[in-house]
DNA sequence: ACTCTAATAGAACGAACGTTCTAGACTCAA
DNA sequence: TTGAGTCTAGAACGTTCGTTCTATTAGAGT
């Protein structure tokens, strides 16, 4: 048995990929982890909220280094994008449709209620944000243009997670990878000749 | 006073914005409606699956009606495309960063739990994508290439109001709208010499 | 003036919520 | 063997949830 904050920790963030965060009940929360709620206080004394705080905290973390992975992986930062997408496409099939993302969800949510998970969603899409920039930036494009194209990127991602699963179709997310994909090809090409793009 | 009804879909629309699905009360909603609850049950029989499914339903009528309004006063569909990012990123700043689609936050909500608004949503998606892709159709895109298009266009919208609201930044908003009236405009005028996007 | 339906009004319901609390069990150094 | 700290265990708390219910009022049609 894997030690039980984990277990809190990887069973909130199936809970809040399902229902996200008003939606999960502690309760649910502490069958899923099979822990009593006595547990969860003794690791999260700040309750719920310290919780999803932990939460957003490691999911981020383990998406950035999936990232850094698959950019290791293939030649440019165009072709990261697109296989990106791609792995979250299979994702969202192999899952039956359940969110790929809890942050995105959870944000949402709490963004107008809780400052402090507000911030830590919001430092989570700035590091993968920022890891892409980094990749963008060493093929060429300058640190601007780079953040923003970056930036733009995110916002298809957690929104192709957003259509794709209302939709039941992961395809959406994988044409978005596409034009994404192409989309950055273009920026990185476009040096030399500049387009609105770039000039914005 | 404007009639009953329409209250409470205004009221329910922007605490969906603010709180969601799960984080709004029915309490919030009478009040905010300033009517009584039996009133709210005497409209909507079906209880909050119901008023959620109208607030849906009208709430992607009125954003569409307001597609083809900006799509009607501007050039070609890149400029549109930018043009919506960029009222969605003024909205975003003048409500001080309550969301600007209530259907993208509820969706992520129940598309686990309520079929039947979780079809809603996507049906609105749809038609969203559909009314832009017309317009991509119109201007010369094959009917494949308008439909993945416009649904990338989708999901960078959707996605961008969870980044921008997150962030408190509404120019990640602007920033996509560029990209994405960018790539719009790329595919458009690709159609002679197919790149990438068209072949996918 | 009367009737009938639409709409208002809010008390009351059981269920579920996040949190607190006390008590017991286990670990390991002294 | 003892004692302290860590972790488990779940009953209990007050609050709030969505919904149901009965009564009352308003207004249009005859």
């Amino acid at each position: 048995m894997t030690r039980t904050r984990d277990r809190f920790i990887t069973a909130t963030n199936e809970l809040f990929r399902r229902y996200g965060y008003n939606g999960t009940s502690l309760k649910q929360v502490t069958e899923a982890a099979a822990a009593p709620v006595g547990s969860l206080y003794h690791f999260f004394p700040g309750g719920k909220t310290e919780l999803t705080e932990a939460v957003i905290e490691e999911t981020g973390a383990a998406y950035l280094e999936l990232f850094e992975l698959i950019a290791d992986s293939v030649a440019d930062p165009a072709q990261t994008v697109e296989a990106f997408f791609s792995a979250a496409a299979d994702t969202l099939e192999q899952t039956g449709y359940i969110d790929v993302c809890p942050i995105g969800t959870v944000a949402r949510e709490i963004a107008n209620t809780d400052d402090r998970l507000r911030s830590a969603a919001s430092k989570v899409f700035a590091s993968w944000a920022q890891a892409l920039a980094a990749r963008l930036c060493a093929a060429g494009l300058d640190q601007q243009q780079a953040a923003r194209l970056a930036t733009t990127v995110i916002c298809t991602l957690e929104g192709s997670f957003v259509v794709g699963r209302t939709s039941r179709d992961a395809d959406a997310v994988r044409h978005a990878g596409t034009h994404l994909g192409d989309l950055v090809g273009a920026c990185l090409t476009s040096g030399s000749q500049p387009s609105r793009v770039n000039r914005s």
